[in-house]
DNA sequence: AGAATCTGATTGCATTTTGCCACTGGTCTG
DNA sequence: CAGACCAGTGGCAAAATGCAATCAGATTCT
């Protein structure tokens, strides 16, 4: 574990953490797609991310405090990974990644959908998703409102909907 | 080059291109600091970049669109970066990350007092810095408003401040 | 009970990226 | 014309990444 910093600048500290193209991705899974498992986070990835840095990514995360590791009661030998506050916080900067990305970048509408939704809602929005973070994965009371189930809902109905009428050109499934 | 994306999600799509530890790096000094050239991005840096990395970064970020590369009027061999409209939307997520790594990584207060104005800014005052980075690197109308000399002066106020109350420990620089 | 399966990882190895430092060819300045 | 300045390159060791095989314990299947 080096402490060495490289500057006190938010923006590096922060990339010193989040800053490589793995541990945001591991964090994506588990808050959008509730992925708490080893084995759910390795195989029901998108990007296909490696045994070994997977493992890696959630010792690393653990020591810095963005999750935590707690055996599961059901199975002895599995671990459940858990988002800490500090990790929920990061809410508004997926919204604005995704906000950035969907704009600029070759994004498939399906996995789109999500970050345009969350980009819509704005901050109300995002706390709300917050709150359900925090029930989630904290224990803390269960809001309200699903901004998770919300977004979920409406990824299904895209999938259903290009599913149903499968464009000529344009919507290569390229996962 | 290679054009094979891990996965179209807007959050994979954006790691791929800023997700290591160095071209928001870049990116930030561009901005916030007005650095145009080779050697000021080289030598006036926080974190001390290597030139080969930035020379790497440069040629990357350019290829991507994110900046371009022209020749200075006044000196024939240096090259003058400027940031395209893709990188000038980047402001909402540097604020966004400079708030996070205020509010839970171990900031110095120099170098934090900008994330902290541009996070209470909000999205006017976001708007209002990337309609003069407009100016300044596009040459679009120069605004009314000056974020970055807002941003400059508050800094250099902490400086003062600091070096005139010069902390014994831990003591709060009188609040 | 025994075999197959599932669990969170680890190990070995090749490739790629990073970091450090010296250095280059051209340009500008005093 | 000497020395500083300019945008980079090149060499090399260390670290990170990617891939595939493997591990030991826990659970499930038969």
């Amino acid at each position: 574990m080096k402490d060495e910093h490289r500057s006190g600048c938010p923006i590096n500290l922060t990339l010193e953490i989040l800053g490589d193209r793995w541990s945001l991705i591991v964090i994506r899974d588990m808050m959008f797609g509730n992925r708490r498992h080893f084995r759910e986070l390795l195989t029901r990835s998108e990007e296909g991310i490696a045994s070994n840095i997977l493992s890696d990514r959630l010792k690393r995360l653990t020591e810095k405090g963005l999750i935590t590791r707690a055996d599961d009661p059901s199975h002895k030998q599995k671990a459940l990974y858990s988002l800490t506050e500090m990790a929920i916080c990061l809410v508004p900067l997926f919204a604005q990644m995704g906000a950035w990305g969907r704009r600029h970048l070759p994004v498939s509408e399906e996995l789109s959908i999500r970050a345009e939704l969350l980009e819509n809602g704005g901050p109300a929005m995002w706390e709300a998703m917050m709150a359900e973070l925090r029930f989630i994965h904290l224990g803390m009371e269960r809001p309200a409102r699903s901004v998770l189930a919300e977004l979920q809902r409406a990824y299904e109905q895209v999938v259903a909907r290009t599913a149903a009428a499968p464009q000529p050109e344009a919507a290569s499934p390229q996962a």
